[in-house]
DNA sequence: CGTCGTGTTGACATCTCTCAACGTACGTGG
DNA sequence: CCACGTACGTTGAGAGATGTCAACACGACG
């Protein structure tokens, strides 16, 4: 639901009748996908964007090896290529995890936004900001933390952003990732994530099982973490 | 010098006469810092933003045991706390790496630019989208290539960025960092990036002595590190 | 009913880290 | 001018975290 995204801006900005009216009216139509498509080739020259309605995408890069690092994942909410919008091509793939929906946004729509309507283009260059800051996170846990605080990392955040778009129930998320998957986001195998899930959920801190996340002991994962929700900007500003 | 960001942003899209002029006139002052000092410090609220004229930044996040890892790096153009005008406060910290001088621009000029001037808004915002697209290649360092690798992506960066900028005499540039920034930027310990310079200096690809990078085999140097710059997006394109 | 994708576990390998020692350059104070 | 401390770089030896290889279990699905 586009609701998602008004949802995501309001909670940290004001978000005015009009505005949410030119939201609501950007979408041009909505596409589907199956589980694990590519949705957005590296290179590909762009016209649309895509704001992500169901399901969960990825941001990946592969290497020469066969290796693959995945950059970022989206849920329900995210304007998942909007910066598509401005550097007209993607220099990594975008895949659907899951079954997936998007709304397609034409860069032409996107333009007028940014010709008529300053305050939603902040909130919308906002959210690439919070992208980036996202970024940062997973540099820091790729080159410095050990890989239980990576893991432990991961899940933190996906917990909080799925809390913002009302898709947790409080201790408990959907989840439809491979422990390949998040193998490829925290830069570690597969078979090292499975260790390192064993060990939380032996502890009593966290389980993820047929792709269901349960958060045992909250502050514990959080500890493991070093987990500081700051990087979320989840606070309302005028922006 | 100012024009360093002219340069930067013409060469991504055209700029006309008003636009330049808005930009040289953005400014409100400048201010100077000695090395290794904290420019912005997380959490702080801002009211400006800071085009770096002269001199070196880096981007860091400490951890609790002691570990720091570095997020990116600036150069002379950039426009590196331009995030702080949305965020309205950094989640990490900004520190002087040199000598550095940067340009002081009020977020009101910023706010009015937003207000009046679509264009140069949406290559502003571009800006903020390279760091995030080299954000990204350091995820894949750390999270998946190798310790001499990501020494030779580093590099490989730095060279393509500093060219860009007008800095480099095609094959060095001047970099004042140590071992140590290095390896806090590339998750590794100065120890091991000690190691990996000298053997890219036995193998004759490049050198780092005296703050100085001196490429020997740049085919070499782009092949150990699998470096596409395609992510800096440096063709022109209506934006 | 076989195959494939995914998860699980053990044994061993290896890359990078840790610890330690030492060299050099440079500044500072006696 | 010399003595000393500090920052940075260099090298070696051993340790440890994570990777690699291999085997097997299980369910989904054609």
């Amino acid at each position: 639901m586009i609701v998602n995204l008004l949802n995501k801006l309001a909670r940290r900005d004001m978000l005015d009748e009009h505005e949410r009216a030119v939201l609501m009216a950007a979408p041009a139509g909505t596409k589907q996908f199956g589980p694990r498509r590519n949705i957005v080739r590296q290179g590909e020259p762009l016209t649309q964007s895509m704001l992500l309605l169901d399901g969960f995408v990825c941001r990946y890069i592969d290497l020469a090896d066969g290796k693959r690092q995945i950059l970022e994942f989206h849920m329900p909410g995210d304007f998942i290529d909007l910066q598509g919008f401005l550097l007209k091509s993607l220099e990594h793939n975008m895949a659907s995890v899951s079954p997936v929906t998007v709304a397609l946004v034409p860069h032409t729509t996107l333009r007028h936004i940014t010709e008529n309507e300053p305050h939603l283009t902040r909130l919308l260059w906002f959210t690439t900001l919070i992208d980036a800051a996202i970024h940062r996170q997973w540099i820091v846990s790729n080159g410095r933390r050990s890989a239980i605080a990576r893991v432990a990392h991961l899940m933190c955040e996906l917990d909080t952003r799925l809390d913002v778009a009302g898709l947790s129930d409080g201790n408990s998320f959907f989840l439809p990732f491979t422990q390949a998957d998040i193998a490829d986001a925290t830069g570690l195998t597969s078979i090292h994530v499975n260790r390192m899930l064993r060990v939380l959920r032996d502890d009593g801190v966290m389980t993820f099982r047929d792709g269901r996340v349960t958060i045992t002991n909250r502050p514990a994962l959080a500890d493991i973490a070093e987990f500081d929700p700051a990087y979320l900007y989840l606070h309302s500003e005028p922006r």
